[in-house]
DNA sequence: TGGGGTGACACAATCGATTGCGGCAAGACT
DNA sequence: AGTCTTGCCGCAATCGATTGTGTCACCCCA
């Protein structure tokens, strides 16, 4: 019912130009070409070219077990992240004439792992893997299967792959510093899911920052399950209850942020004029909300690019430094969202007596 | 120097099983599964699970031609608009055990070509195609090849695919409306480019809108030649200089309806203060912008999980009528940018004298 | 007791390209 | 003139699974 790909085969070429298809294949691959006599590669050529034939990849895949197909994992295609990986990734294996293909996990690990399997039974040569959570079985059976494999934005415990990330240290530094000077001390991170790098990481830096600069930190860090705004909005309201207050928040992630911001506004908390707030990952839209949004910007088609090249070198036969972890600068973009801190206090007014003030 | 994918082959299956490797196939195989006996079934199923087999899909597909694998085609995923489209037919899709991949053309025609080329070699079983020109001679080679393939988001002239859209003109005729029904007259329409359906069929709407409520066209369709905010901005500008003069604008598109907002922001007409706009698609962020935008939201992701289901079906067996183009419902979100028409002109000041009115 | 079914498997061809090996012929060298 | 290279190409195995056809044993029934 399904029509052939393509009628013409390699048979087809060979016959046209009076040869064995062993000698077509030759004359058609540029590595074997010297093994064939400079007329016979012409007749062959201009026979593939009359016929219009195009390779069966997956025969060619068959017998060389190469595919020229790398699978890009990612955990949520709508999140504006990762399409700016995706693209940086695509151009540099389009230029060595790799396929990306993409598939997209839902956030869920039963999908990442089937996802994963059947990109393997069909032969991808490697991996670019942005749904790394800290603890990651998946990625366990990739090491051990010893697949070619690049982690990208989020990494693992085991540092058994390459892994190209911003610099979320400095990033989440660079937040701290920006708001001290701004004179907030009492800063709240609303920290990202402890079973990724990146919401580990930030929350560690932030509480270095915070304890390098002697600032209190005390219930001041609140873990939020997902990178979504309906969690930011979540963790606000439960500092709020809780009677911590703050007149600055650092979001491990622009859409915290901005469900940050909702649930303040909510509650008659102005933004930034009661409480400043850094988002981070500078997602596309952000300079264009009002006011605009204080973020941190991740280079995001670079780590793509990047983690594409890495790859390619292994899948070259450049088995890579594995712990190799490649962190790329980050900036911080001052905008709208933090000013000068106020010196009330901002819990609304009726939960102002329940405050424990766990930072004052 | 690349592992296998999987050491375990059928004939280790078959040999633990202590049948020969057609037996073992068809005991794996569901539908031929009723050619052996159960025993000898439960002995290969055991067999295979004690093995750890993974069937090689290469292998397969090359048997059967088919790959349970379909391509979607996008030309820029980092427009809001897309991942949507994904996550629709990635859900459907999935179910039917397909794996989805996704490929971006990054807007570049013969980037589409070798990718379509490429996934046709890698023996995709059908496509779904986002990025549809209206004059497009990779559909034309889909269409003399048959391969199973279905349009979203975009058409071509030639209706020889089935095609899943908005209802491009009841939304354009509802920003008509609703512009008409604040009291506005002179309405400048950004149309996308003339190459795409979405294009030439929001600006055949646009025409017609007006048409049958009397409100005058002149020069009033200003032709983008992208869905990029510098396009939009472009557009307006030229709107301006040469003295157009205006209340409203009915965008083709969000990005646009933004350029444009942006562009008259510079010559000091607010939004919606002196002009109302209108966007197209409500992507993620419209309604959080200041103010938030009017815009048509389109079912996004039905639109991607009705062309998975209408390409399943084929790729099943159930050649679909090829000309049905169907249009699903679309919403007109009033929100922030559209208010009431003042009857002042909005032209700047030094360009009033030169105005030629067109749309007085 | 023998002809005809039938269920359960084995055999081997097949999908389309790649590649090690061997053969043949022309030219080089002693 | 005979042997050795070397270049060019054909032969056939191979990748791993699917599937049409063949075979054998067993059973039914006349």
């Amino acid at each position: 019912m399904i029509v052939a790909v393509n009628k013409v085969r390699l048979v087809d070429v060979a016959r046209e130009a009076g040869v064995h298809t062993g000698t077509a294949s030759r004359a058609l691959n540029p590595a074997a070409r010297e093994e064939v006599s400079p007329q016979t590669v012409r007749r062959v050529e201009r026979a593939a070219r009359k016929l219009g034939y195009v390779p069966n990849t997956l025969a060619r895949g068959l017998r060389t077990s190469r595919s020229f197909v790398v699978a890009l994992v990612v955990p949520d295609i709508t999140n504006p992240l990762f399409p700016h990986i995706v693209r940086g990734a695509e151009q540099v294996l389009a230029e060595s004439n790799y396929t990306l293909v993409l598939t997209d996990t839902n956030n869920d690990p039963k999908t990442e792992r089937s996802q994963v399997a059947a990109m393997r039974a069909r032969g991808v040569d490697g991996f670019i893997i942005a749904t790394a959570r800290w603890k990651d079985p998946v990625l366990d059976e990739l090491a051990e299967a010893e697949v070619p494999t690049v982690l990208v934005n989020r990494r693992n415990d085991a540092a058994r792959f390459p892994y190209i990330g911003g610099d979320d240290r400095h990033g989440i530094e660079m937040c701290v510093e920006h708001l001290e000077q701004l004179g907030h001390r009492a800063i709240l991170h609303l920290a990202g899911p402890s079973d990724t790098s990146t919401g580990r990481e930030r929350t560690s830096a932030f509480r270095q920052a915070m304890r390098s600069r002697r600032l209190p930190i005390g219930r001041a860090v609140v873990e939020c399950p997902s990178y979504t705004e309906q969690a930011g909005a979540d963790a606000v309201n439960a500092a709020l209850e809780r009677g911590t207050s703050f007149t600055a928040i650092v979001a491990a992630n622009d859409l915290l942020a901005i469900g940050a911001k909702e649930a303040l506004a909510e509650h008659g908390i102005e933004c930034p004029r009661d409480v400043s707030i850094t988002g981070y990952n500078d997602a596309d839209f952000m300079h264009r909300l009002t006011p605009a949004f204080t973020t941190v910007r991740v280079p995001l088609n670079s780590m793509g690019a990047l983690a594409a090249k890495t790859l390619l070198a292994w899948m070259g036969g450049n088995h890579p430094e594995l712990s190799a972890q490649t962190l790329l600068p980050v900036e911080l973009m001052q905008r709208g969202t933090t000013a000068s801190a106020r010196l009330i206090s901002h819990l609304p007014t009726g939960d102002r007596a329940a405050s424990g003030g766990t930072v004052a």
